[in-house]
Order: C-alpha cells, then structure tokens, then sequence
DNA sequence: TTGATTGCAAACCGTTTGCATTAGT
DNA sequence: ACTAATGCAAACGGTTTGCAATCAA
C-alpha cells in the first residue's frame, strides 16, 4: 500500500509534521468525526497547530480522495474515512439519538428504485434519516 | 379554517404585521426557502424589518407547528410548509441540480424495512439524498 | 398601561482568506 | 534557493443575543 507521503508527493504536495498528525487523526476514527474535535486532538500533540491548518488539510484530504464529508442534521460538518464502511444514521427526532445502520441492505431496493425510475445514481452511504426511534415511539406512540 | 391571527391569539402571541408578511411568505411559498430570500421578498413590502425578526418569527412558526426545516447540503437552513406535499430532493454532486421527486412510493419500501427491521419510523419527506443524475451519468459515465 | 415584539448592534459559531513567516524539497 | 505550507488576524455568512424603544393588547 503507499505511505501517506507518497500520496502527497505524487501530487507535488508536501509532507509536514501537521498534516501526517490530521491525516491520522481522520484516519484512525471509526466513523464521522468534526474539524473542531480533530483540532483539538492535534493540537495535545502539536499545541501551535492552527484551526485553518486543519480545514485545510481536510479540504486536500479530500481532494485526494481519502475522506469524505457529510451534513448530518446542525452542527458542523462531519468527515470520515472514504473507505469508512457505509452505514446509515438514523436520527431520532425526539431523543436525539443516532442509531447507525450497517447493514446496507435495507437501502439496496430503494437506491435500485431511484436508479431506475429517475436515473439518479445515490449515495446512500453515511446518509441521515429523520424519524422516531423505538424507544420513543413506544414511550409516547402519538406526539413528541 | 382557523385564521393566522387566531392561531397567534391562541397562544398568547401578538399579530404584527412584520409577522404577517413573514408567515405569509413562507406558506405562500411551494417548496423550500431560506431566511435570506423571505428577508428580501419582505423587506419590498416593509423595508424597515430586520432580519432577526424573521428568525424570530421562523422559530415561532415552527414551535406552532405551521412550518418545519432542513439542511439541504451546504448553505442555510431551508424551510417550508409543515402541509407541504412530502418529496424527495435527489441533490446530484456534479452539477448540483436538485431533482424533486414528488411520489414518495418510491420510497415506501424502504420506510417499511427501517420500520421493521430496526423500529425506527422515519420521515422520507423532504429528505435529500446525494447522487449523480442522469444527465452527469451519461456525459461522464465513471468519474466528475 | 404593560408586556410582547421590534430594530439595532454586537456577539456568536464554523469556516475561509490575505499575508508575512517558516520550513519541506 | 525556491515555493508550498503554516500561523496569525481579520473577514466571512448565517444565526442568535441583550437591550432600549415601540406598539398590540
């Protein structure tokens, strides 16, 4: 497999101490993860990093094609791995949880439908749905 | 049908009329709009309305139920019509044209397996999903 | 009259930018 | 030595806030 650093230099782009310390941090974490939470990760180990070193970093990252981001719901927006194993959030609306499914299976007939009857090829991976989990929905049936 | 006024009354709030052309705006609007756009469309009849108070009354109408809101992607918050007739944004990640898709059976199935499956009762509505269109698939079939 | 609502200005948060300095190549 | 990358500070866009003035009740 390459080494981080041959990625960057292939593309003419430098290896510093700071990138390889983003890098890593996005890379080692299962799941989505916030510029602001990595930020502060870096920062124990490299304290003078700056925030937009590290937005700037996720935007090459990303131009590279190594991470992805999402918008789940508020909040800033979130990163992972592109080769994060896809999942589903499903986001309860009353409790706020998220569930994550990662089984894609449930989607499969749905992404099928939408390829053929609109031609639209999704993502369905990482995707964020709205409703009311279990539990809620057995505490109160009807309303919030 | 109840009047706007009498629905404000009802709960102790006061009809002013830079509520009037906010809440206006909104339900006279099909499908999706930003604070930015009611601001600029109220601002023709009422000039001197600042745009807090068209968050304010947003955050009202939402408590009232009358209105809810999304995050398409990037950009801000959008908001509609609680009533608004549910669809689906297929929001292709080349072009970024926003396809509606206004039959949700579509999506039926797939809101009967989270059901069953998982217990999660969600809300396919208004909800948007990244892809590629038909158009970006077949002018570059593979990569953007 | 009086308390809810407004406009204003300032703050907020997440993010981006221009620029001089630093440091990888 | 060359120039990409950094840190900094300042700006950004979208949104929220505290406050005194206003206005619907």
């Amino acid at each position: 497999m390459d080494s981080l650093a041959d990625l960057l230099h292939a593309r003419g782009s430098r290896v510093t101490p700071q990138r390889q310390l983003v890098i890593q941090q996005v890379l080692a974490t299962r799941g989505h993860i916030v510029p602001e939470a990595i930020y502060a990760k870096v920062s124990q180990q490299f304290p003078s990093i700056n925030r937009s070193t590290v937005y700037r970093t996720l935007q090459l990252l990303e131009e590279m094609g190594l991470i992805q981001h999402a918008h789940v719901e508020e909040g800033s927006t979130r990163y992972h791995r592109a080769d994060d194993p896809a999942h589903l959030h499903l986001v309860c609306h009353d409790c706020n949880a998220v569930q994550e499914v990662e089984d894609l299976s449930v989607g499969e007939p749905f992404r099928q439908a939408l390829l053929e009857r609109f031609g639209f090829d999704c993502d369905l991976t990482h995707l964020a749905i709205a409703g009311r989990c279990q539990a809620c929905r057995q505490r109160a049936p009807s309303g919030p």
